[in-house]
DNA sequence: AAAACGAATGCAAACGTATGCATCGCCAAG
DNA sequence: CTTGGCGATGCATACGTTTGCATTCGTTTT
């Protein structure tokens, strides 16, 4: 059975192929009366425009190609934050009559200039942390990749970013803690120059430090992966150096979990003992225990952000990096640091805090994931 | 800046066009050296060959459409448990060398059918809870709708389905609160017909009681929709009717996560009180608290065993539907019944669990979602 | 030496649409 | 009555491949 084509809808309509391909597209040329005899008939033979002829012909394939970075460490599993913003690129794309092609990825070189070249979609938005910037740059050098990340926004960077506004994340969410009366607040994350979103967060952690006058001691913070397992690591290695701490910002959700099951393990409780504050605002945990504490990215938005300026830059016009604001979602994860526990404070009737930390930090391991 | 086409490559390499096509899509029809000195210009200019003009020529798209169910109920999030099978989909597809075209739809007659008649892709795989069946029907009415629902697999059901083996689920789930001691466990979930996979893993669940020789009450089932907040609210009217219970088993991970959150609002502990089985085992809730212990669906082979099942459909390939088993995974949330906790068991020196439910079920509700 | 053959390549016709240009009828302006 | 213009339609080409068929050339068979 073969496909049903323009001409044959012509045929049937009495007019030529050309007119029914006008009639379709809505062009002003065709008189109002034959559109509606062209789409009755169209519809009745539940007529599509074979896209391959059309796009071959219009040079234009309305896809755009979604990349998902396919990171090895996390095994098979990927990011749920980006997860979180297939459904709304994908829905704002269509309402822009624009299909997605979707695909998940470890960085390679080929692959944007394949899908641009091959012409299987007009332009490519990227997903994932950090280790961008030095292949964007490789693709920025050819002028027709249209290809939008989401990321960091750095001043002077090639390629086209739109992304959350870290440092304020950072600050917002230390901020919250300092304003709990914690002043001993820890940092879990990345800030090596592979994940420059992190930097930031990093930044507005520093700069929360800096104007509450307070001193900040570089010890408190752990370099971790942004998977739950950094997070768990992370914080053991936190626990060993047996430092005084309140509260912990990390860098990601995913890494905050990581950090509450660590804690949990050597008797730490959250938020009792300690505070934590996350970074996404996964949808999955507002229903974990105790539900996080973090900054929200707003994905909804960001999807047609993203969208929009792929578009633009599609069709040539002047596109600049975007940046999106963070907003603190307080939980149950974070609480008003007790006067006993403070670390400066006398030891109180029960275990203090500085003792039960102490305690964490000779702990001996008993799980490893 | 014009695309390079197969003619200049031609030119380069002092041959035909013809002979440039053979030679990228390896056909021994051309003498080595040739398709050696053709592919290494063809890299210099990292040249692709349209894949309009090839697919309008070849009459295959090489791209499979992925169409998930947008729960208007579930506002603009999609179910986590169908996020996670977008990945190994996707990935499955790439290593057949076909593109995966994403969509996010409510159920409409005309998707598929104008996906199809577009020829934007060979077929389709749908991906959502139930209410397919009817749809379904109509698509099984056109020969040219190669077309696979992860859903349900019911005999003499028209349509093409690959699913997890539901009853045997709901069976092992069961059985495993039995063995824990459990004698009266609960179901939330939807039964509808709405519904068969929950249908299905009702089912598994009364075998179990059959097979245990346990007397069944039908008043242990609470109907609710497959969200957190369906598990919340089918608790809620769980505990209204003031029965006694000791174990839930939850159609869905999110419905246990509405559960126990239900149930710790009237004061009742998981798994000290209650135990609690879920389904589907969602990558987010090993982190919750307690981890949940669930029936984990195999997403990985899931998302092979849909590509294969829709290639060979559309090869014209005999197809049967397939259920893949799923498997029991023993977390926190689920543990021993303690025996002055069994509900025939004289009071003992504590507060006694009948006694803790009756407490729960006149409790007035302080939150509502 | 002629014929037959196989390997390697070229030729040319599709695939189904979009679109510039020509055409046609009709009415208003000259 | 002629001309110009405008609205509506048809004609014909081009988009860049894939692929059946013809062709060429060198080698083997009769």
């Amino acid at each position: 059975m073969n496909r049903t084509t323009a001409s044959e809808i012509a045929e049937l309509a009495g007019v030529s192929q050309s007119t029914v391909s006008r009639a379709l597209r809505g062009s002003p040329l065709v008189n109002p009366e034959t559109r509606e005899r062209i789409l009755r008939i169209a519809n009745e033979k539940s007529y599509k425009a074979d896209s391959s002829a059309s796009r071959l012909r219009s040079r234009h394939s309305r896809t755009l190609a979604l990349l998902v970075h396919d990171d090895a460490e996390m095994g098979s599993d990927i990011n749920p934050f980006f997860l979180s913003m297939l459904a709304t690129i994908t829905k704002a794309a269509a309402r822009r009559n624009y299909d997605i092609l979707l695909s998940f990825q470890q960085l390679s070189d080929n692959w944007i200039v394949d899908y641009e070249n091959s012409n299987k979609a007009e332009g490519v938005i990227m997903l994932g942390y950090g280790g961008y910037t030095d292949y964007i740059r490789k693709i920025g050098m050819l002028d027709d990749a249209h290809c939008v990340t989401w990321g960091p926004v750095i001043d002077g960077q090639p390629g086209h970013f739109v992304g959350c506004d870290n440092v304020h994340g950072g600050y917002i969410a230390t901020k919250h803690l300092f304003d709990l009366g914690h002043t001993r607040v820890a940092f879990i994350g990345d800030i090596s120059d592979d994940c420059p979103e992190f930097q930031a967060r990093h930044t507005g952690y520093r700069r929360a430090y800096d104007e509450a006058g307070l001193g900040r001691d570089p010890r408190l913070h752990a370099s971790a992966s942004p998977s739950e397992r950094g997070g768990y690591e992370g914080a053991e290695r936190l626990l060993d150096r047996g430092l005084s701490f309140s509260a912990v910002f990390c860098a990601t959700d995913l890494n905050a979990l990581g950090a509450i099951r660590a804690l949990r393990n050597r008797n730490l409780h959250v938020p009792a003992d300690v505070s934590i504050v996350g970074f996404d605002d996964l949808p999955a945990i507002a229903h974990t225990t105790p539900a996080l504490t973090t900054v929200r990215q707003d994905t909804a938005t960001a999807g047609h952000v993203l969208v929009d300026t792929l578009l633009d830059l599609i069709r040539g016009n002047d596109v600049v990096s975007r940046l999106l604001p963070p907003e603190l979602i307080v939980r149950q994860s974070s609480r008003r640091l007790r006067a006993e526990d403070a670390a400066t404070s006398p030891a109180g009737p029960r275990q203090t805090h500085a003792e039960r930390l102490a305690q964490a930090a000779r702990q001996t391991r008993f799980e490893r994931p």
